[in-house]
DNA sequence: TACTTGAGTGTATCAAGATTCGTCAATTGC
DNA sequence: GCAATTGACGAATCTTGATACACTCAAGTA
């Protein structure tokens, strides 16, 4: 019984004699009358196929006291600390962020829910790419972009895949906005809402949402987006620091005690207003990273999150200063 | 406190980088500043200590059509069939339907829930063994058990602690019956359940069951079982069987059909009777091996099961014959 | 104080698994 | 119908990770 005809058979087969029951690759290729090369190559297989997963669990509590004091002291009702492996290492950072982020939404009980997904945060996006599928649809659950779309085409394209593959992977229906993030006057961003049933709907959605999994951003242009076009440009950026702002959430300014700064750049943004957030406990913000932690207390003061996930050093920083 | 986190924080940081990063353990050591030999060594721990986890999971619908041709063959509403690696080795099955049957529950949503569990069948204590924790705790789930103590002291503890465990990983209370699970006659029968309060609150939540998970039987005595004390004697199996049983779902037998023998076997039994198991959806079996086709055959055949995970093997006999 | 014990670590070595390379068969293109 | 290409495979080889052994250090014990 050599050639076990559907492939993904055979490496799920192969899979468990090595992972389950511990066998020997070698041992496993005499057992099958197969070489030991193909073992290895038949495992690789199945890790790329998802068949294996070899996930790193957050030991519940392993950082129970700074994350305590960091509830207590700005009424968080959770948060996770992850140790970053290099400080400076943002992407590194942000990937570890994601994971963690994956492992403590894939515990929460999602279905039914109307979810907004901010598209182009970069721990958003190595969020979905840990996340595990899950095997409960829900066609009641809604996965709405909070966000038009921002930066150069690539990076929007991006965006789509990652909301549609969230979706996929927490059972839900998708909303997508088909729009820029940032339009040139007010004027334009009422037409172009008006233009798309789509987005219409998803506007809509914002004002149900039960979870809200924002970003977080400085006030400045990070690296893959781009001044201009559908985003901000760099003056209006100045006039937001001008008027105090130190930070954002979802492209609504706030300043250094998280007191939002109203300005016609609002009317301009096509995306989720801080009112709109939802009221309790569905309020999610994965972000970590140096260049962030002003923007994050700020945040954080005015409590527009009430679950923070974040790394170490940020951690400290925030109780400390 | 903190004394035995930070080990653990450190395994933690090592398998993040190893698993996550996919960095080599040289590297990881001279980052570090410790030797390759100690990072191998940690991430050996890690795995000990269940931070890190592969497991194989079972594509969906690999064997749809046996899987669907039993479904509508007798009635169930879910199978699942996993491969055997070798159809004479019953232990290896029972991991196996274990660690598939652990990937179907993590799935399901079971909070709340009054869930059913029988600590002495072979594939539940792999289940236990293999599923990972869930972080929902619920007060309001309840873990009982469905049958006493079975079997020689040694196993009956190791009931005890799979049941905990099983709770525990659930996220929700255990309720044990402290009391043998076959008694010398229906008045220490009686006796028994009146002694201990724990085990009069287990039965009274026997009436209220959402889920059971139940373990199939044959109609002799198994490797860790003995007979007499607190399990059938070999001539109250003989008898069963001259009354027509192949089988039994929790000590309760059936014959081939599934049609339940009664007899004055049924007033021995602490545990929860064929009427007592959830209405619908709620009915699960692992079982598999041949020793156990006819048993497993006569509890589809009554209807006794709706959930029904097992060997390939089986499963093509239950749809041949 | 001196001795014993045991856990934890690094070095050197060994085994296990990944990779390279040549072969062969199936498929594609001319 | 015949190269050419692609992909799968196994044997040999190389790399990576596990382990045996020796050493250190701390804590207990005579």
């Amino acid at each position: 019984m050599a050639a076990d005809s559907e492939p993904r058979r055979f490496m799920t087969k192969v899979a468990r004699m090595y992972y389950t029951h511990g066998i020997r690759q070698i041992e496993i290729a005499a057992n099958l009358g197969i070489s030991q090369a193909r073992v290895s190559r038949l495992l690789q297989a199945a890790e790329q196929a998802k068949i294996v997963r070899t996930i790193v669990v957050i030991p519940e509590g392993l950082h129970a006291e700074i994350e305590e004091d960091l509830q207590g002291r700005y009424g968080l009702s959770q948060v996770h600390v992850v140790e970053a492996l290099d400080p400076n290492d943002e992407a590194g950072i942000n990937r570890d962020l994601g994971e963690a982020a994956a492992l403590i939404l894939s515990a929460m009980q999602l279905s039914g829910k109307t979810i907004g997904f901010t598209s182009w945060s970069r721990s958003l996006r190595s969020l979905v790419a840990t996340l595990e599928p899950s095997k409960k649809k829900s066609d009641a659950t809604r996965i709405v972009e909070m966000l038009g779309d921002v930066g150069p085409p690539q990076l929007q394209h991006d965006s789509t895949r990652s909301t549609q593959r969230f979706a996929d992977l927490i059972g839900g229906t998708p909303l997508f906005i088909r729009a820029p993030g940032v339009l040139s006057s007010a004027e334009v961003r009422e037409a172009m809402i008006s233009y798309d049933a789509h987005t219409r709907e998803a506007i809509a959605a914002l004002d149900e949402l039960d979870v809200a999994l924002v970003g977080i951003g400085t006030c400045s242009i990070d690296a893959p987006l781009e001044p201009g076009g559908n985003f901000f440009t760099v003056e209006q950026f100045e006039m937001a620091k001008s008027l105090g702002a130190v930070g954002q959430i979802n492209l609504r300014f706030i300043d250094a005690e998280g007191i939002p700064i109203e300005s016609e750049l609002d009317s301009l943004v096509i995306g989720v207003t801080l009112a709109q957030l939802p009221a309790k406990g569905g309020r999610f913000a994965v972000a970590g990273g140096r260049s962030k932690y002003e923007a994050v207390r700020a945040a954080l003061r005015g409590h527009w999150i009430d679950t923070l996930i974040t790394d170490m050093e940020t951690a400290e920083r925030l109780l400390r200063e």
